[in-house]
DNA sequence: CGTAACCTTGATTAAGATCAATTCTCGTGG
DNA sequence: CCACGAGAATTGATCTTAATCAAGGTTACG
């Protein structure tokens, strides 16, 4: 058995160690470098994933080949978790594929593929396990509510500025306050990507907020100039 | 005790007598006619709801007063469950709201409300239960993500389409095949907030449709005239 | 230091929102 | 049973936002 840690993932952390060793048994540990694709929304589904190392890139992609980033994934979480859940009671197995494509976005990425079968077995002997999947999803839903309230109702100027705000209060409850930067973890054109608009677009929009001394942009560090007017955008 | 089937909720449809009986004692009973607001998404979380009767439309506002449905909840379904999940583990308890508002469509919707502590100890108790519920938020997130693929990226025309031949669809495998006739269960101004536009340009997308003789619209009957013409713009 | 990936900028176009005015539909009361 | 009126749907004219197309410029990294 390769050696891992299981309970480096959420959703396995509380388990006893011969618990965590009956799952590793069916587990398997796998390696991508950056831009690699690790499943496809067409494929027919295998099993759920868990992030040891690296970020992973949930997305969608159009015939035209344009992209959208619903979200990231980072160390700890697992994804590719819907489709186990979905016919769950159903005696017919029917074919079920991933709703979404995976990326992995870091040279050094690193997860564990654990296959339907002992993970069925598994969810439904731990209710444990049960509730912070439950919880898990509940953030997922909300998440993605918020994310189409978005998309929905709000020009990209909108859109970026609550992506901005978030992502600033995110890392002021964690960070030491006082400092009004923020580092962009993902590239420009995943941004673009995830607030359902182009690359180009989303320049300019940067440039708008820039000339009214909202914000100063420098590569992929944003300095926050004036807080309350990104805020009056994110309205 | 108010007399209603709690059992015709599918999240309690195994529960025994005595199991349905207990939750029963702790919950209430409300009625809502047409266009009644159930929940607002700014209001504090209180607990979650099944419907016993009526259609119960799910959305979202913008401040300047559009409207965006993100989807319908029929009779059986349980709505607001998110918050109840999040924060599960959470010691002290944050300030949850709903994640979005909740509207009676029909002049008779009854739904029982269940309040957080009692459906918190019975979701702990009953791992059956915590599988349902699992099961539903995972089709419900596989349709969200769906649901974003199509507004970011399609035009209006690809995702009426899109709809259209996914409710035809719905609508074969229950209904006797051949009848090329769809009734919209919603009004106009209902689909055109889902698809992420609005009443004028759905009007004008479906006369387009109509002069390329796809559809035939009979006020809310549209009749399917070229169903391969319709599933090309949904591709 | 060279090249590829990333980002920015400008000019143009197209899709769909907004504004404004009818028309249609259907439920209600006379 | 018909007439009325309100809400729903349609249509047209115009305007706005953001996508597309087309060059350049910057940055990172071997």
């Amino acid at each position: 058995m390769i050696n891992f840690d299981l309970k480096n993932i959420f959703l396995f952390s509380n388990l006893n160690d011969t618990e965590a060793d009956s799952i590793k048994e069916f587990s398997s540990l796998k390696r991508y470098s950056k831009g690699e694709i690790i499943f496809f929304d067409t494929e027919p589904y295998t099993g759920i994933y868990g992030i040891l190392e690296g970020v992973v890139k949930i997305f969608k992609i159009s015939k035209e080949g344009r992209e959208h980033l619903i979200h990231l994934e980072h160390p700890g979480s697992t994804f590719g978790e819907v489709p186990m859940f979905e016919n769950f009671s159903a005696i017919i197995e029917k074919e079920r594929t991933y709703p979404a494509n995976a990326m992995a976005l870091d040279t050094e990425t690193v997860v564990v593929k654990i296959p339907v079968k002992p993970f069925t077995e598994f969810i439904k002997q731990n209710n444990d396990a049960c509730l912070k999947m439950l919880s898990s999803f509940a953030r997922r839903l909300r998440f993605l509510n918020t994310h189409i309230e978005n998309l929905t109702l709000g020009d990209v100027t909108k859109r970026l500025s609550i992506y901005l705000v978030t992502e600033y209060e995110k890392k002021l409850s964690s960070d030491c306050p006082g400092i009004r930067s923020l580092e962009l973890g993902i590239s420009k054109y995943d941004l673009a990507s995830h607030l359902g608009t182009i690359n180009e677009t989303l320049s300019r929009v940067f440039k708008k907020l820039q000339n009214e001394s909202i914000l100063e942009v420098r590569g992929k560090t944003i300095d926050i100039i004036n807080f309350p007017a990104l805020k009056k955008y994110a309205k």
